[in-house]
DNA sequence: GATGAATGAGCTTTCATTCAT
DNA sequence: CATGAATGAAAGCTCATTCAT
C-alpha cells in the first residue's frame, strides 16, 4: 500500500468506525462506516486492507488519542498524589468527553480481533504513564505491583467513575473526588 | 405431552453457547451452538426463540451461577474484612474454574445485545451479597459509596486478579492476597 | 389409511385451512392449520398424509359444497332463464357467504398444486348443473359452446357480481340483477 | 458512477421472475430467479430491495407490458365492435403469445402478496381503454355497468378464450370469434 | 390415535471484498 | 484513486414431516 491519498478520509473513516464501533460493536458493517465518512463502500479498502485490520488500527488511534490526552501539563515535580490525580482526571475527563471512543474501545478489547500483538502495541503510548508508575513503585509511593496490575486497577476505577458520573451528572465533583479518593487508598502502600 | 422439552438438552445448548460466546463473542453462529450441544440446527430454536433471547438467557443463566458460587459457606459471623475475602475469593476462584464462563459474561456484558431490563434481572441474585454491602456501609466498615459503586470495583479488582493468576499461575497465591490487600483498601474507609 | 376415528377432527381441519389459505394461499403453513382446528401439529398427518394432500382434499372439499348449494330447490319445469338464475343467484349468495372459501378455491386454483386430474374430479359434483347446461345447448336456448367455455362465463361472472356486491354492499340487488342479465345475454342465443 | 445499474440486469431478471413465477407462483425462490437471469444470488437484492418489491414491480411490469400491446393500431374511427375487437384480439393475442406473462400476473394476483395500492397503480396503464369504455357507456354502446365491472368480465372472456384455445390449437379461429361474441353479447345494450 | 419435540433441508437476506468503469 | 455494482459464502430462521412417548 502506497502511502494513501488522503489523511482526511482516513481520519473520517477512524471517526465514523468509532461511532459505528462504539454502537454496534464489531458487527458495525464496513458500508455503515464508509457511508458515515462520506465515502464509497470500496475506498474503505484502499485505506484498510481489511476490516479486521481497520478496527486493529481503529484500537490504536483511540488508544494514542487517550494517551495524548493524559500527558499534557503533567505537574512533573509535584507529589505523588497530585501527580496521580493529574492522570486519573484526565482519564476521566477523556472518557465523559468521548463516550464513543471509550465505549468503542471497551468493545474492541472484548471482540476477540485485537490480538495480543496489538495490545501490546496499545501500550506503548502509554509509555510515559508506566514510567512514572515505576517510579512510585520504587520510590514505596505505589504498592509493590506489576504495573500491568496497577494501570488494571486504575482504568477500571476510573471507568466506573465515569459511569458513575454519566448516570449522575449532578454529583459529578462528587463521584470524581470519590473516585480518585478509591483509587488512591487502593494503589497507595 | 409427547416429549417434554428435556432440561439436559437446554443446559447442553446453554454450555455450548457459553464455549461459543467465550470463543467468538455474538459473533458465534446458531448452529456452532447447536452442533456443539449435539442437536439439529432447529432444535435451538425450540428452546430459545431467537438468537437474541439465546444470549440474553445465556447472561441470566452465568449471572446466576456466578452468583451461587459467592454465597455458599458464607461466614455471617466473621469479622468484616474475612466476610469481604470469602466474597472476594470465591469469586476469583469460579473465574479461574469457570474462564469460558467469565469471558461469555464479559463479551455478551459489551455486545450492546444485553438490553438494560435483562442487565438489571441479572442483579437479582446478587441480591444477598448487595445486603452485605449495604450494612458495611451502615455500619460505616466500608465506604460511603453506592452499592453499584463498589460492586464494579470489587469485580474489576477480582477480573485483574484473575487475569494475573492465569498469566503467572506460580504467583496465585501472591496475586490473590495483592488482589484482595488492594480491594480492601479500596473499599474501606 | 384405515378410516380415521373423528370425522369432527377432518372437518375442524378442513375449516381451519380454509380459513388458513384463504389468508395466506398455499403459504399457509401446516402448523397453523392444526392450531385453528385444536389439534396437535403431528396430527392432521394421520388425516392428511402430505400438505399437498391436504390441499387437494380442501380443493374437492370447497367444491362438492359450493355444487351442494347449487341444487337444492332447482326448479325443474320452470323456464330456462329461470332455472339459470336459480343457480347463479344461489352461486353469488354461496359466494357472499362463504367469502373465505371462496377466496381458498381461487387460491388453490392457481397454485400449481391441484393437479388436473383433481380439478377434474371437482367438476363431478357439478355434473347436474353441466347436464343442465347440455340440454341448454341442445334444445338452443345457450349458445352452441363446450360446457367447460359457458361454465367459465358463468364462474367468472358469478365472481364478477359477488365482487362487485361486496364492495357495494348497499347496491347488492343492483348488482345482482346487473350480473345476471349480462350472462344471460351472453350465454343465450 | 463506478458501473451504472445495469437495465439488461433488471429486465433478465423480470424476465426471469416471469418464468419462475408463471411455474412455481410465490413459492419461486430468488436463488432460482437469480439464476434464470445469470447474475448472483446477491445481485437480485441491488435491484429489489425485497422478494416482496420483486414481486411488485413484476406485477407492474407486466400489467404495462399487457397494457401496451392492447393500443398500438386502436382504430379510433372504427365502429364500437370494431374497436371492441381489436382490443379483445390483441388480448387474446397477448395471452397466447405470452403464456408465462399471464400465468405470473394471475398468480400474482392471487397471493396476497400485491397490496392494494399496487393493484390500483397496475390500472393506470389502462386509463386509455378505460376511457374507451367510458366513452362506450356514454354513448349507450355499452351496457351503463362500472368500469371495474366491465373490465372484469372483458378480461374473464378473453382468459376463458384463450384457454379454450390453447387446449384447442386446431379451433383457434372458431373459439376466438365464439369469445368475442360473447363478450359483445355480454356489454351490449 | 394423539401429541409435540426433533430434525435438517431450504429459504431470504446480509455483507466483506473485488474489480470494471 | 474513487466509485459502487457484482459476487457468493454464510447466517438466522421456518416448516413439513417423523417418531418417541
Amino acid at each position: 500500500m502506497a502511502r494513501p491519498l488522503s489523511p482526511e478520509k482516513r481520519n473520517a473513516l477512524l471517526q465514523s468506525a468509532t461511532l459505528a464501533v462504539a454502537e454496534h460493536g464489531v458487527m458495525a458493517t464496513t458500508s455503515s462506516v464508509a457511508r458515515g465518512a462520506g465515502v464509497a463502500e470500496g475506498t474503505l479498502f484502499t485505506y484498510f486492507e481489511t476490516k479486521d485490520v481497520l478496527f486493529r488500527e481503529l484500537y490504536l488511534h483511540l488508544k494514542r488519542s487517550l494517551a495524548q490526552t493524559l500527558m499534557p501539563d503533567y505537574p512533573h515535580d509535584a507529589d505523588y498524589p497530585q501527580r496521580a490525580a493529574h492522570v486519573f482526571h484526565r482519564f476521566v475527563n477523556w472518557g465523559l468527553t468521548n463516550a464513543a471512543s471509550r465505549h468503542a474501545i471497551a468493545r474492541l478489547t472484548s471482540s476477540g480481533l485485537i490480538p495480543d500483538e496489538t495490545k501490546l502495541a496499545g501500550m506503548e503510548p502509554f509509555l510515559a504513564v508506566s514510567r512514572m508508575m515505576e517510579d512510585g513503585v520504587r520510590e514505596g509511593v505505589l504498592i509493590d505491583a506489576p504495573i500491568s496490575f496497577l494501570s488494571s486497577v486504575i482504568e477500571h476505577i476510573a471507568d466506573t467513575t465515569i459511569e458513575h458520573v454519566n448516570q449522575h451528572p449532578d454529583a459529578a465533583e462528587h463521584y470524581r473526588q470519590l473516585g480518585f479518593r478509591v483509587l488512591w487508598r487502593a494503589i497507595a502502600p
